[in-house]
DNA sequence: AACATTGACAACCGCGTATTA
DNA sequence: GTAATACGCGGTTGTCAATGT
């Protein structure tokens, strides 16, 4: 049953890499690709090191195309746009700019980003950690019990075809506003000048947030005070896997409203400053 | 010159999810 | 369907050079 059993790291090297190993790694990669599998990697490139640490290796240091130059301004501004949207999620981050690393980036902002923009008075709201979400997660699991459990995973699937759903309503409502609404101008702007417009003026005092889609704005008023922040979240990514989609093409009138109990904010707006960025600096259109 | 502090970045660790037998 | 394993991600730590005292 499963696969075969791990390799122990005993005796594996940790540490800098050398440029010998930096070399090893680059041939083997060279002649083979990376499809190979990272746990295999190492014993037949002539690596004492893990495939993680090869991987790693390879994925922020050697790969070709990296672009390990210091940061302009117009990536800062990216950088700090994007992490208003997507919050730490450097991964996403890192792939809507040209031959920067998740890794870079994240040091980056850590480093030197934020240091600058607290110096600016400019330091964007701070989102929930991934890792404490994870935990949080986690903790409620344990207190579950096997058929809790189930439950979960039960919901798990029914959630996975609610937001399927969900992202075809979105889909579709989107699509039947593109030719009623006139597209807003300057709203990327807007949102810039305000800074972190989004996840500030959005927050209510308690420090919850509220969102919805078209659909549930245009199909009804009901109160959505106590939706969290981490719904907002949960339609930005509907929207970025719309994005990434290659089949679906967003037209920038396209829109989804935005909604709180404290102001009314477009989420056209948050959407549009999220295309323009896209837009301007992705590599994946 | 010696030591302390800071900054930058490489690398590791733990975890969740996807994949596979 | 289940458990073991692989992979990828985000958070954190370690290391080293530059700078300050």
């Amino acid at each position: 049953m499963g696969r075969k059993p791990c390799c122990s790291k005993e005796g594996l090297k940790k540490g800098s890499w050398t440029k010998k190993e930096d070399l090893l790694l680059t041939e083997y990669i060279k002649d083979f690709g990376e499809g190979t599998g990272w746990r295999s990697l190492p014993k037949k490139a002539g690596l004492l090191r893990c495939g993680k640490s090869c991987r790693l290796r390879w994925v922020n240091y050697l790969k070709p195309g990296l672009n390990r130059g210091t940061f302009t301004p117009e990536e800062d501004d990216l950088i700090v746009r994007l992490y208003t949207l997507l919050g730490s999620r450097w991964s996403l981050i890192a792939g809507r700019m040209s031959g920067r690393t998740d890794n870079d980036i994240k040091n980056y902002w850590n480093t030197s980003l934020l240091k600058k923009l607290k110096a600016q008075g400019n330091e964007p709201r701070k989102h929930k950690s991934q890792a404490k979400k994870r935990r949080r997660k986690k903790e409620k699991l344990n207190v579950s019990s096997q058929i809790n459990r189930k439950n979960n995973d039960e919901n798990k699937t029914r959630r996975k075809k609610e937001k399927i759903v969900e992202k075809h309503n979105i889909e579709d409502e989107v699509a039947a506003n593109i030719e009623e609404q006139p597209h807003t101008q300057n709203s990327a702007q807007a949102v810039s000048d305000n800074n972190h417009n989004f996840t500030s003026s959005s927050s209510n005092q308690d420090g919850t947030s509220s969102a919805t889609s078209t659909s549930e704005i245009h199909s009804s008023s009901q109160n959505i005070e106590d939706q969290n922040q981490d719904q907002i979240f949960e339609k930005l990514q509907v929207i970025d896997e719309l994005l990434l989609n290659d089949n679906f093409l967003f037209p920038p009138e396209k829109y989804i409203e935005f909604n709180n109990n404290e102001n009314h904010m477009l989420f056209e707006e948050i959407y549009e400053e999220y295309f323009q960025l896209v837009y301007e600096n992705s590599c994946h259109f």
